[in-house]
DNA sequence: CTCGGAAACAGGAATGGTTACTGATCACCA
DNA sequence: TGGTGATCAGTAACCATTCCTGTTTCCGAG
């Protein structure tokens, strides 16, 4: 199964588990890169042409806040989703708008800091990396 | 005067220096904060009131491509201009939306190490911090 | 199993930041 | 100073996302 006690984490929240839950999830998991919630939608479309763009994001965001799916958002692109919620780095091409992943490289400790030297309660801390992919260097 | 060469710094870049333009950045230094496109817009309207909303934004987007200004963007909030244009870390209330500096953090080479782990041309790396301010604490 | 109330949904309208478009105006170099 | 390409004012359009309303679904208590 794509993530074990699901329903359990759900509830845990207080939310309940639904069809459209759980085929967003599945959709974001076939969808295996970075797909924004429009990707998702008509991923799910597919199989449910009844579902609701709506529902999308608000699965999407119960489904974040529970912690079992990650977000990112670039300036001038909508939000992309990923099952990966782990630390990690994405880079996104300002040309063709394709996400990929930054392998290797630590933040090392940045956001600890930045709790040091803020008085704010430091909710989220993000690296947001754009540039040019290789396809579209040379074109 | 605020930018010395602005002119000359405009033109390299195949611009010119118009009165709008200068009136936006002398909104961008009143406002002395991080203010939106809205925000600089309605401090030029004082002096100007013909000033149309996208001209600021133009305005602002030649600025930033000309090096003079910076600009962040946190999701679900608009994009904040700013004449600091040293790397430096910023943090937005996701209360009350205010947005200040973090002093003191350095992010150590962490762009560098991204370029050496993509095989994308990196043109941008910048670290989005949200949190609740003192303020919104304890409210 | 089934019933009732709360949660979630479908469909579509509304929102808000930003960009695009068009005819009028301005900046600047010859 | 005059011409011309850049820029502007005003406004419409765009697009990601949220909001709204009546209907459907989920699920724990019995």
């Amino acid at each position: 199964m794509l993530v074990p006690d699901l329903r359990e984490k759900l509830r845990r929240s207080g939310y309940t588990l639904t069809s459209q839950r759980r085929a967003v999830l599945e959709a974001l998991s076939k969808a295996k890169g970075h797909p924004s919630a429009e990707d998702v939608y008509l991923i799910v479309k597919r199989e449910n042409p009844r579902v609701a763009l709506g529902t999308v994001y608000q699965a999407l965001s119960v489904l974040e806040e529970v912690g079992i799916i990650g977000s990112k958002h670039w300036a001038e692109s909508p939000t992309r989703y990923d099952l990966n919620v782990e630390p990690h780095l994405d880079i996104r091409c300002i040309s063709c708008g394709e996400v990929s992943e930054v392998p290797g490289v630590a933040l090392g400790g940045v956001e600890e800091r930045i709790r040091n030297n803020t008085p704010y309660r430091v909710t989220r801390a993000t690296m947001v990396v754009e540039g040019l992919c290789p396809a579209c260097i040379d074109s």
